[in-house]
DNA sequence: ATGATAGCCTATCAATGATAGGTTGACGCA
DNA sequence: TGCGTCAACCTATCATTGATAGGCTATCAT
């Protein structure tokens, strides 16, 4: 087995990446690869190299771990919807951006329920602070691009509300009932964006 | 404690229910009240009044119970969206069935994630076959509605799904994420399906 | 009567999240 | 140097949960 010092001596003098965030990045790592519940906090201090108690210095508890990771899972979805904005405007810009949303729930499906299936205890006050911080951030760039097209800012916080609930069913259906008979799903991905945002 | 022939002799001669049908009687009760992952075996065997490891005789799994109640919560869905299914026709149906689905997501939010948030093993062949039917039946009936008005099968079955994975989002998304700013509620399902099926 | 069977129960597992308490090593300071 | 303090860990251990093993008992056909 590991020794203490083995893992940070082995690679750096000081401190390698503040621990906390090296217990982040091995979580995210096996929360990706396994999904949300199939991971054990033993999994995730053995992968570290350290005990399972050990985490509990850096988190209160698996949630707190949990809820770090939705916020990171936004701040990916984030850069891919910032990549796709800043490429693009109007109409096209709006339809790729939702399209990019898609593509982020199907391509990183344990991403996308970290960040919107979790059962998280977003009760804590710091947690859920942080979590509807990341998701508003990624959101607003939705609501940006609606109001490049519609004038009145309100319109377009309802707009961008309704066309993100619509994205989120089509992702999270598809993500959870796979067994369901589907229509072809790039015909099924078009028809759905067609109908939220008007033929292309 | 209960002992064994309390609970069905003080209350019948025979059989109540077959037993595995009380417990699921007392497991919906729970799991509606509580959520699904906060009721335990425990809780459940407690209520029906009989041991822990008793369940066991009636259904393989923990997983076992909740796909029933995933069934019997498409039922309840079904239920209510034959009700206005039978009572009206044309687009003015199809938006009321919408509605219904909606108010279903919301009024019972337990038997809402039960049915399709639970991340239950539809692995098992006989659950997996029963619970897809229950949820085709359900479904069924929104392709009728649309199939009233298209007269391409194809297109009435691409539009019912579109149609489909768009309230769930909403309906999703509501319960899920609370926490969001979102609109006021009656106005953003309002403006929601004026999206999915076009201005009332 | 009697042997099989259904339906339960007690005892017990293994896995998991979480806690308690001790050990170690670095660092400041007399 | 010697000593107090403190952070970071570790081992041991809990309580809870889903699940299994094995025995008891009443009913019922023969």
């Amino acid at each position: 087995m590991e020794q203490k010092g083995d893992k940070a001596g082995s690679t750096m003098p000081g401190k390698t990446l503040d621990r906390r965030e090296q217990i982040l990045d091995e979580a995210q790592r096996l929360f990706l690869r396994h999904g949300l519940d199939a991971v054990t906090t033993r999994q995730i201090a053995q992968a570290v190299g350290i005990s399972q108690p050990s985490l509990y210095a850096h988190f209160p508890n698996r949630d707190a771990i949990a809820v770090e990771l939705c916020i990171r899972a936004f701040g990916i979805l984030e850069r891919r919807l910032r990549k796709v904005d800043a490429a693009m405007t109007g109409a096209a810009r709006l339809r790729e951006l939702c399209r990019a949303y898609i593509d982020f729930g199907l391509e990183e499906p344990a991403a996308y329920r970290v960040a919107f299936h979790a059962d998280i205890a977003m009760d804590e006050v710091s947690g859920k602070h942080r979590g509807l911080e990341a998701g508003l951030a990624t959101f607003s760039i939705l609501r940006s691009a609606f109001g490049e097209l519609l004038a009145d800012p309100a319109a377009a916080e309802l707009a961008a509300q309704t066309v993100w609930a619509g994205m989120h069913g089509l992702v999270s259906i598809l993500l959870t009932r796979p067994e369901f008979p589907f229509v072809e799903r790039t015909r099924l991905i078009s028809a759905h964006l067609d109908r939220l945002l008007g033929p292309a």
